[in-house]
RNA sequence: UCCUGAAUAGCUCAGCCGGUUAGAGCAUCUGACUGUUAAUCAGAGGGUCGCUGGUUCGAGUCCAGCUUCAGGAGCCA
């Protein structure tokens, strides 16, 4: 249904969403609004939320008129349809209220067993109530950033004329060297065909061969970018790395764009822009939320030592980082700057920095960006021992064309190349590399025929929203978290 | 997977050097109050102290193993 707010208040009979009737300036009209209570004040005031703004409504129950019976069911967590007049408000904390002419429960929420109170719950406990935990200010304003974010994503790309491709989840390549992969099968797992020597026989599986979630969508998009020219994928990715940290998933969301002609600049400044462009949408469609969040990102860091506490508030983070130009620069300057700076010659890092040609650690990393440059890092340039064998490799043959973006407090939020496209170079890598050829025979034929530079990158999504909420655990940027020992809802 | 720490009421936590009947705040229930903003006031109920074993006259407390969780590291997005 279109809608502009002023059509919504003619239809009464209709149901209105909060965020429109809060925007309201008409007041002395009938409303119906439907949603879930989340406090009951006062056997009076109801607190009603219904997802569309972080900000409750107001419904004011003329407690001494109504059955006491329904009085009873109005609990924090009842869905409930009230009807009654809005009106401007009067008392504090809001401009308008609903004085309800009548009250339907939809759903009754059993009061000593509902797990949400109207009060402060830590993060690990609604982790555990992932299925309740959108009921909250703090998940409902990170799914809607979560929400515009995914949405400008696709603007942004789709402003510049690149092709949404969806490149396969289940795959039989298993060459790309981007993690552990979960196996895809449909054979009985307590006795699965073998062959005469014992293996197991994938030529009897569904497939006919052996399969796994997609770890990266990015060799197919190459596939892709190689006849559209400009692609992005955006979809699941999967890891079966036993990763337990803050930023590590194993099903996680992933924006592949790869793009022709393009060189490791080109590719730096699309990336650059793409996480402004996004950034900057979330500060103008999602305020109230970030606010919200700022707000919380305050509250909990009033319990830090002082030295602990950002030197940003979260939306100061956000607006210095579209202001600022992210710090380029490469490895090889990196390692210079980290031989010489005071916590290495102090012997304060774990890992001494001594030399080129080693893979930066993380505090390498939050040394540059959080203490060194104080703002989004991009780096280039890497040995090429680190790095995968689609990168293509420099003429000083050591380094390759890679391109790392590290933002604060997150890390690698952004890693990728330009690709190798001589196909001698890189069949040379994929031989040291111990990459099977044959295996990857299509990918091959792209620099068989028509091959020309390009590049592209991989974008963590949830790492993205991490950012931009200023949360600090990734399983609390996604709805239902995957994880070692946990698939739970 | 490694390192560190944690697990006590629905939630957040206290519980000392091992010692009788394990506490608080919030939530819930009952009553009072009724323009509140996590309402307030009074009262009540609520516990296999994560699991298994061990030490001990005696274990929430000490030891071992396991499970789960948190933070950090590695792998990476």
């Amino acid at each position: 249904m279109y809608f502009c707010y002023s059509n919504y208040i003619l239809h009464m009979s209709q149901r209105i969403k909060i965020k429109a009737l809060l925007q309201s300036t008409q007041t002395d009209v009938e409303v119906t609004v439907k949603g879930w209570v989340r406090t009951f004040r006062n056997n009076q005031f109801i607190a009603l939320n219904d997802g569309s703004t972080n900000n409750n409504l107001q419904i004011v129950v003329d407690f001494q008129n109504t059955d006491e019976a329904l009085l009873k069911r109005i609990t924090t967590g009842a869905a409930i349809s009230a009807t009654g007049m809005l009106v401007a408000s009067l008392g504090k904390g809001q401009t308008v209220e609903v004085k309800a002419t009548s009250i339907e429960i939809l759903g009754d929420s059993d009061p000593e067993k509902y797990p949400l109170q109207p009060k402060k719950h830590s993060l690990e406990f609604l982790r555990e109530i992932a299925h309740l935990r959108f009921r909250t200010q703090t998940f409902g304003a990170i799914f809607r950033v979560r929400n515009s974010l995914a949405f400008a994503v696709h603007q942004f790309f789709q402003n510049q004329g690149f092709v949404y491709l969806h490149t396969p989840v289940i795959t039989a390549s298993d060459a790309e060297g981007a993690g552990e992969a979960f196996k895809v099968t449909n054979f009985d797992l307590a006795n699965p065909p073998r062959t005469e020597d014992g293996q197991i026989d994938y030529k009897q599986d569904f497939f006919g061969k052996a399969t796994n979630l997609t770890v990266s969508g990015q060799l197919e998009g190459e596939l892709g970018a190689m006849a559209l020219s400009d692609i992005y994928t955006f979809g699941p990715t999967f890891r079966a790395e036993n990763s337990n940290t803050t930023r590590h998933l194993a099903e996680f969301w992933m924006i592949e764009p790869e793009m022709a002609f393009y060189d490791l600049q080109d590719n730096m400044n699309l990336a650059e822009g793409l996480l402004k462009y996004v950034i900057s949408y979330a500060l103008e469609h999602n305020r109230e939320d970030l606010e919200f969040l700022n707000q919380r990102l305050l509250e909990e860091e009033k319990n830090k030592p002082q030295n602990e506490r950002s030197e940003m508030t979260l939306i100061e983070k956000l607006e210095f980082c579209l202001n600022n130009d992210f710090e380029r620069l490469t490895y090889t300057e990196a390692i210079d700057i980290l031989i010489n700076s005071t916590p290495n010659k102090k012997k304060k890092f774990q890992y001494p920095v001594e030399g080129w040609g080693t893979d930066l650690q993380s505090e390498h990393e939050r040394y540059l960006v959080e203490k060194h440059f104080k703002k989004p890092v991009i780096l280039t340039d890497y040995p090429k021992e680190i790095k995968a064998f689609y990168m293509r490799q420099n003429d000083d043959g050591k380094t390759v064309g890679a391109m790392d973006i590290l933002f604060p407090g997150i890390g690698e939020i952004v890693g990728g190349s330009q690709r190798e496209e001589r196909l001698d170079r890189l069949e040379q890598r994929m031989d040291e590399m111990g990459i099977p050829k044959e295996e990857l025979w299509w990918y091959l034929d792209t620099r068989r025929f028509g091959a020309c530079p390009h590049s592209g990158f991989g974008l963590g999504f949830e790492r993205l929203v991490l950012f931009v909420t200023g949360m600090g655990n990734i399983r609390d940027v996604i709805p239902f978290p995957r994880f070692p020992k946990n698939a739970e809802f």
